[in-house]
DNA sequence: TACACATATACCCATATGGGAATATAATAA
DNA sequence: TTATTATATTCCCATATGGGTATATGTGTA
């Protein structure tokens, strides 16, 4: 029982759904979250750790970067995902946050920049 | 995007829970529910308030009792249901109280019954 | 009217939750 | 090794939430 509750628990905080819909296009890391959610650093952490704990999304470590990406095996999240992409322009914030995916590389600093090169 | 999260929120709790299972079901009263759920009057009705607020119930009164059901116009919280109707047996509680269903007649009270013979 | 029952609300308390600031940890760079 | 960057964690506070008890409101009945 408390499965099912705690699974609609851990979505019903914005800056969580906010993160799982960015995810649902593109893997991040926590600076890039940060920059397109305008947020501390700590609170976006925070909320993938509890995401993560949940069952939500895994992470990697590609260098100095730990990247974020929706566990695929978690049909549920995925499904709940889709309906809401669909309906996203009825949402301002979300809609938002999706636009300014582009600029995620922005977030990615410097060093890494010079590194890819 | 409140209104996400906050609808999020309305089904983080087992008891909002285990009433809307039930009302999927059936139309109950706040006694019904007393019954089949073994817990206290405000309790309940705190619950199905907050379940109407959001819109997901609404009720009418039937002479002294005041019947709760789904808003069928929620399409989200309709096929929600269905979906966790079709997993209940993996849920002991939701399933116990799907079976105690049988038991609501027994708690309208006596009054009730000697009217409607 | 007075009483009984069904339901709603108010009040209080314990706990959970989210956020900010500071700090710890881990990896890379110099 | 030291410094810098990326991320995680800790601590504290304000607020939200759920539950219990008591009480209020509303309806039907005697």
């Amino acid at each position: 029982m408390d499965e099912l509750t705690h699974l609609f628990k851990t979505l019903s905080d914005e800056t969580r759904m906010r993160i799982l819909v960015l995810l649902y296009h593109k893997e991040l890391c926590v600076c890039q979250l940060q920059g397109i959610l305008e947020a501390p650093q700590p609170k976006i952490s925070k909320h993938l750790s509890k995401l993560k704990d949940k069952g939500f999304v895994k992470d990697t470590r590609q260098e100095q970067f730990i990247f974020y990406y929706l566990n695929k095996e978690n049909k549920f999240i995925q499904e709940l995902l889709e309906n809401i992409i669909l309906s996203i322009q009825d949402n301002p914030v979300l809609k938002n946050d999706v636009d300014r995916l582009g600029l995620s590389d922005t977030f990615i600093n410097a060093q890494k920049q010079k590194k890819t090169k």
